[in-house]
DNA sequence: CTCCCTTGTTTGTCCGGACAATGTGACTGC
DNA sequence: GCAGTCACATTGTCCGGACAAACAAGGGAG
């Protein structure tokens, strides 16, 4: 009785164009992970060795071998030596990026919205100066918002920035998120480092988000740098814990 | 007036072993990352070129840039076109492993202990059946931890794993974390989709973490891949939002 | 003095090849 | 029938070179 193994080999339509000014080995990853993610390359299938594919799409080995590198970089891909590249079984999405709030919910199709509760400069506390690596009492940028979905507050965000690093229109702060109006300025996010935690609502907390006094909430800071190493931004966020959870993947470092 | 600019070329003693099984870029990137790890190279100083580098080490340069490469998936350097390759300045530690909370509070010098509360094979009901990818109803591993510090609860920790997966003893599961225990059962893993969240604690857990009853909770539930992408392990965990928060580091993907 | 262009430096991409390490499967000897 | 061994396939590592693209700084023109 034969086993419908699906470890195959898969025939599979490439081609580069050596015209374009995207990197060659983009251009086959690119199409390496849309046929996994149209499911013309089922997981477990094999990819065919890296020589034979070489040679039939016109490319040199390493170039081939960057390409695949990169998808297995994100954890699509397997190799194994004296086997092969296969496909990995399990859905990755991504491995958790850098991302806002807003464009978290603006994918899921929940259409947010801003209040922006305060947007003023004061003076850093120490523990602002520190997070932001900025002179104690210096004068920093401190914004405050609401973020709703479907009309339902969702969080309450309170972000401080060192003055000079970006214009900031209150304007601007409701129609978009903060990451995207940073990478317009020109900043290059790079990391960042958060902390997730949780505990009661204060009082005040409460009535803000809608919730009952002493509910459990979703706690989050973050400061976030960029490729400079300057701390371009420190956040301290509460969520709605009934209405707002963190999901993630994560890939083993090798 | 001189600026002080900190963007100097550093000089560095580096070698290689040729004769060592250890890959050769591997051997640099090591070297590279003790460097700044113990501040010989400092924050925003450049590297010097790659040929010149690979020059002086007797490598090539393809060897040199997978050395340097790796080290800026890691998020350590960063490399700018007609500027050079330099250090990050940020305090980068590790863009969040798949770690055991075992693992992380021995790293933190806590002394875990763990209770096991039950290990038992159990009929999977439809949400584990779906999440360990098994049939509904079929036998799979049950383990149920509490995790103390210093003698104190920290989480109560609810595991399944599919049964036939690996062997495993209780008195094992008192003495390490289960992602150690699998490790060294020859599973690899791979990735993880991680949620996590708050909610008030039933008194059944207030009462099991030692907590006030409605106290807030953090929780985290994890499926867990091998490199096959077969489900290894599915948790739901339960933390005490007082003593316990989860930090992690993330980079942006380029 | 200011602006623009040129020039040089450095990384980005790509090639073609060579040998080593490892896992698979078939073959052979017992 | 079984186990050990050998050959093969495939990825891992490494080399040396070539050209393109982007950025910074210096020099020249206005």
């Amino acid at each position: 009785m034969p086993k419908p193994e699906v470890d195959q080999t898969v025939p599979l339509q490439l081609s580069v164009d050596r015209n374009s000014p995207v990197p060659l080995y983009f251009q086959l990853s690119q199409q390496l992970e849309a046929a996994i993610e149209h499911g013309v390359l089922t997981p477990g299938s094999l990819l065919g060795n890296e020589i034979e594919l070489a040679g039939r799409l016109g490319l040199s080995r390493p170039t081939v071998r960057q390409a695949i590198q990169s998808l297995v970089d994100k954890g699509l891909l397997v190799r194994r030596r004296g086997v092969g590249t296969q496909v990995v079984h399990s859905q990755v999405k991504r491995p958790l990026e850098l991302s806002s709030l807003y464009d978290d919910l603006e994918a899921a199709g929940q259409r947010p919205a801003t209040q922006v509760l305060a947007h003023t400069h004061v003076p850093a506390t120490a523990e602002v100066a520190a997070r932001l690596g900025v002179g104690e009492g210096s004068e920093v940028r401190c914004v405050e918002r609401l973020r709703l979905a479907h009309g339902e507050p969702m969080a309450y965000l309170c972000n401080f920035l060192p003055t000079g690093l970006l214009e900031l229109e209150t304007g601007q702060l409701e129609a978009t998120g903060l990451y995207r109006l940073m990478r317009a300025a020109g900043i290059t996010l790079h990391s960042a480092r958060q902390t997730v935690g949780a505990r009661a609502a204060t009082p005040a907390e409460a009535e803000r988000l809608g919730e009952p006094a002493g509910a459990p909430l979703l706690t989050m800071q973050r400061i976030t740098y960029d490729d400079t190493g300057r701390a371009v931004e420190y956040g301290t966020h509460t969520y709605r814990a009934s209405r707002y959870s963190f999901e993630f993947q994560l890939l083993v470092r090798s």
